[in-house]
RNA sequence: GCCGAGAUGGCGGAAUCGGUAGACGCAGCGGAUUCAAAAUCCGCCGCCGAAAGGUGUGAGGGUUCGAGUCCCUCUCUCGGCACCA
């Protein structure tokens, strides 16, 4: 690495001119010297400094999946835009990275290629840091983690174990996808139209042993602190609060029929939102998994056949709810609460075990999902709510029929004329003083499974004992390693087939017992990656005080895909909670006080109709860089063709880049092609953060365009020399007076100082950067005009361009580094880019004496007006009724209203 | 199915608190420069209309002096749904 650069643009001392500005713009220069400078002056190291105002910005890490995606590239830029403009604010800044590094794809690859899985990971790492270095980003290297490394995963087995004895953390039954052919767990990404994606064989649901957090536990507080998010975006609040599902409602029971219970008491137990609608219950459903299902089956293969049937399948919420709903009655008879009536049960396909009790009171008069299981197999339905205007039919299912917020109670006894919330209540004391039930909170929220029937993953610390059961491995046999040298077969976990691994004495009786061999969720691992990059370093413990510094109030920034807005960031955040309640961190409050949720980035797809025995029916997508698109005279597509052989292709949509639609562009090609600059600068510009980012090739070469333009405007203005290269270029204000300048000048000025004003709110409150650029490049369009007139050939003019082109440099100098480091020190030789303070507008420049209002009648348009910026409402009414406009769509008549909004416009009403 | 989001010119997008719809860029068209091309520069660019003007923000309705923005109904697209990360 050059160590000998310190001006990065400086051209080679062999030219003629040794101390000119080089003309042409060349990133790939230019890039090099300026990363090379940063590393020189470890400009983005991050060390605690108790005196400064700490930001800490946090991007979502990534897998190590082979190389950079755009996806990476547009995260990890919007976060280097911000950690740059928060420097230059003022903030002692840190910008982590690190490696998720556990997870299915390692193993897949280990099958595809026979490599292993940690030599396959740890070599992605190793390009992919490289390409993260390439574009520039300020990153502390130093704090670099990865997850697969037993320095990292160490503390999870720790905490794991701490949990465990705490019953935080504990074993139960669980239901998995399950491959019969391969005899292995799958993922739900695994099963694909119920079949296992490598063998193709009907998956089935299994249950085995697992061991799940007690995230319910903290329900309400995760619930709770929402609240306490102003800096989260309302939609992933509002995800998380559905996804924990709180819900008031009354849980109770139907006692079972004398001669269906096993014991004397054997009750039904259910939960439901609408007591109200108690008196409507004309049969109850459970799940196939339920006890009472599994009993009555055990004489009515018809049922055990359904039963099974229901088994059938994957796991996933997804494919379930969008079932056929099915059914089956049990025979078996349970009494009504209240009434006492015998209401039969029904195996329901559509009831989640992992809900409630797994079982439902079914109210087909005031559920649609009821009312259509009823009607489909003849069930009775009974209208217990009525509404004003409103009638009830058996033809078909009305939206107010489950409105709770219409009507009252009817054909329910002494609840007749009750509504809502009356009905409940009075239901619920009733239930109550029967001992039959009471009102309860209910989470959709469940337990958080773990265990993991993989290879690749962090091994959990558990060791079965013959005798003493589940023993958690004490904290000196930690870390228990997860061995890297081994087969992947596609069957089963090798950890299992591994006797070195698994043989082992139990810690409590050292009798001979047996290490678990499951893995943990990955989630585990980045749940709590955040607090480690405050003290990565730390090999005694798993946190340590440096973690109050730089997540005291909460990580500063958090940014990542919305794809993770629930699980990741429940996952963390419940993390956080746990750690303070196991004493390892103070009272952090929320993990990440502000968070940004980036859009997709998104492309064109491409494909041809395959053919041939293989391929018919098939598409076979092409690579839009193999593409050429036909336009009309006016711009239109009108089809497209293949680079290769002229033929057409069809225009498919346009999707989430991705392999299987062969549509991504790979980030690589584009920095060296243009550089890490352009690449940055198309991201930020082609969409605000938040949206999907629609891939253009000539959206890239736009920016390209505009940062020769830059360039080139900065070399003209130092070439023509009025800076003199030197410390001493007169600056407006202090050798030029303001009032010197001409009114071209002045327009120009209050333009720059409007947009330094513009630029730092897009870039702190609005983190919205296509704004933030398009403002720039509207201002050096203005620059540009007043400059190739005479306007700025003045020695006021020359003091001007040095101000604006000095400020230009560092408002773009967070999104564009590189080129921003380069010019900055041609405009003032010496200074640094990145240790200059951000611009700040001077109020006098901004001030303005006249001003523009619009002129509307009746809401229309009309014209316009030129005021005192200081004008009252009269003169502005008399202005507004004067203008030709006005008077020309007042046709003579009387206003009847004028309505001034001040510096904007005047409507006159007729 | 459930939860969440979105829809504005040929395209990406702007309009920040209900106040000039289309900033900025791309594509396109016309011109200058060039032996020519590339690059660059200048101009035009929602739709209808010769113009005056009318009309226009997914569809339909509403509130308002004024609606892309607020309310109601609907359509389509995207994200998540607990073992993809």
């Amino acid at each position: 690495m050059p160590c000998c650069i310190v001006q990065p643009n400086r051209s080679p001392p062999t030219e003629s001119k040794p101390m000119s500005m080089q003309e042409k713009y060349t990133p790939a220069e230019i890039e090099r010297a300026a990363q090379a400078h940063w590393d020189l002056t470890a400009a983005a190291r991050a060390v605690e400094d108790a005196s400064r105002p700490k930001y800490y910005c946090l991007s979502m890490f990534p897998y190590p999946s082979g190389k950079l995606h755009m996806g990476h590239v547009r995260n990890y830029t919007i976060g280097d835009v911000l950690s740059r403009f928060h420097k230059m604010q003022g903030y002692n800044v840190l910008q982590p990275m690190g490696w998720d590094a556990f997870g299915m794809p390692a193993e897949n690859a280990a099958l595809a290629n026979n490599v292993a899985p940690a030599g396959w990971t740890y070599s992605n790492i190793e390009y992919m840091k490289q390409q993260l270095k390439s574009l520039g980003f300020a990153i502390d290297w130093q704090r670099e983690l990865a997850t697969c490394t037993p320095e990292y995963y160490r503390w999870e087995q720790w905490l794991f174990t701490r949990l465990y004895e705490k019953g935080l953390l504990y074993k139960k039954l669980g239901t998995v996808n399950w491959d019969p052919v391969d005899h292995t767990v799958l993922a739900n990404e695994q099963v694909i139209d119920g079949r296992g994606w490598r063998s193709g064989a009907l998956v089935e649901k299994r249950e085995i042993p697992m061991y799940y957090m007690k995230i319910t536990a903290y329900a309400e507080e995760l619930l709770a602190e929402l609240d306490n998010l102003p800096g989260w975006p309302e939609q992933v609040r509002l995800m998380q609060k559905n996804w924990i599902g709180k819900s008031t409602g009354v849980r109770f029971a139907f006692p079972l029929a004398a001669e269906f219970a096993q014991s004397a008491d054997e009750k039904l137990w259910v939960f439901t939102t609408r007591a109200d609608t108690i008196m409507g219950v004309t049969f109850v459903a459970v799940a196939a998994e339920h006890p009472l299902a599994t009993r009555a089956a055990e004489n009515n293969p018809e049922l055990a056949a359904f039963i099974a049937e229901c088994k059938q399948g994957g796991v996933a919420e997804a494919d379930l709810a969008t079932m056929e709903k099915k059914g089956m009655p049990t025979g078996i008879f349970v009494s009504h609460p209240l009434t006492g009536e015998q209401v039969e049960v029904w195996v329901g396909n559509y009831v989640l075990m992992s809900y409630g009790d797994g079982a439902v009171m079914a109210v087909p008069a005031h559920d649609e999902r009821d009312f259509a299981f009823a009607k489909k197999y003849d069930l009775p339905i009974k209208q217990v709510i009525a509404a004003d205007g409103e009638s009830f039919s058996l033809d078909g299912w009305q939206e107010w029929y489950g409105d709770k917020q219409k009507g009252a109670c009817i054909n329910s006894g002494k609840y007749d004329g009750l509504a809502y919330e009356a009905a409940v209540d009075a239901i619920a004391a009733d239930l109550a003083a029967k001992g039959l039930g009471e009102k309860k909170v209910q989470f959709r929220l469940r337990d958080w499974g773990i265990s993991r029937q993989r290879y690749w993953g962090c091994p959990i610390p558990i060791i079965h004992c013959p005798t003493c059961g589940d023993v958690p491995v004490p904290d000196e046999q930690l870390p228990v390693v997860l061995p890297e040298d081994v087969e992947i077969t596609g069957a089963g976990s090798p950890l299992a087939r591994m006797p070195e691994f698994y043989e082992c004495q139990c810690p409590k009786c050292g009798g001979d017992a047996k290490r678990e061999t499951d893995t943990m969720d990955t989630f585990f691992e980045s749940s709590w990656y955040f607090l480690r990059y405050a003290c990565p370093d730390n090999a005694t413990a798993m946190v340590d005080e440096r973690v109050a510094y730089w997540c005291k109030g909460g990580i500063d920034q958090y940014i990542g895909g919305i794809e993770h807005a629930i699980l990741h960031l429940l996952y963390s955040r419940f993390f956080t909670k746990l750690m303070r309640d196991v004493g390892l961190i103070g009272d952090l409050g929320e993990p990440f006080a502000n968070l940004l949720t980036q859009g997709m980035v998104v492309a064109p797809t491409f494909y041809r109709e395959g053919d041939g025995e293989q391929n018919r029916g098939k598409k076979l997508w092409l690579n839009p860089a193999d593409v050429d698109v036909v336009t009309d005279e006016r711009g239109r597509p009108t089809g497209a063709t293949l680079k290769a052989d002229g033929q057409p292709v069809i225009i498919g949509g346009t999707e989430k880049m991705s392999k299987s639609k062969n549509n991504g562009v790979d980030p690589q090609s584009l920095i060296e092609q243009y550089g890490a600059d352009t690449a940055r600068l198309f991201m930020m510009f082609a969409a605000p953060p938040d949206q999907s980012l629609e891939w253009s090739d000539a959206g890239v070469e736009g920016a390209f365009r505009f940062l020769r333009r830059l360039w080139k405007l900065v070399h003209d203005h130092v070439q023509t020399g009025t800076t003199l290269n030197s410390e001493a270029a007169p600056r407006v204000n202090a050798e030029i007076e303001a009032k010197s300048l001409s009114t071209v000048q002045t327009d120009l000025r209050r333009k720059l100082h409007q947009t330094m004003q513009k630029v730092a709110d897009d870039y702190g409150r609005r983190k919205q950067f296509n704004t933030a650029i398009a403002a720039v490049m509207e201002l050096l369009n203005a620059y540009d005009k007043a400059n190739n007139g005479t306007d700025l050939s003045d020695a006021a003019g020359r003091a001007l361009a040095q101000e604006l082109l000095e400020a230009v440099t560092l408002l773009l100098f967070p999104i564009v580094p590189h080129i921003g480091q380069a010019l900055y020190s041609e405009l003032k030789p010496g200074a640094d880019a990145g240790l200059a303070s951000f611009p700040k507008a001077d109020p006098a420049a901004l001030k303005q004496d006249e001003i523009e209002l619009m002129v509307q009648v009746n809401g229309k348009l009309r014209g316009s007006i030129r005021v005192a910026a200081e004008a009252d409402k009269a003169s502005i009414e008399a202005a507004a009724l004067a203008s030709e406009g006005a008077v020309k769509f007042m046709e003579g008549k009387p206003a009847k209203k004028v309505v001034v909004v001040p510096g904007r416009l005047v409507n006159i009403v007729v």
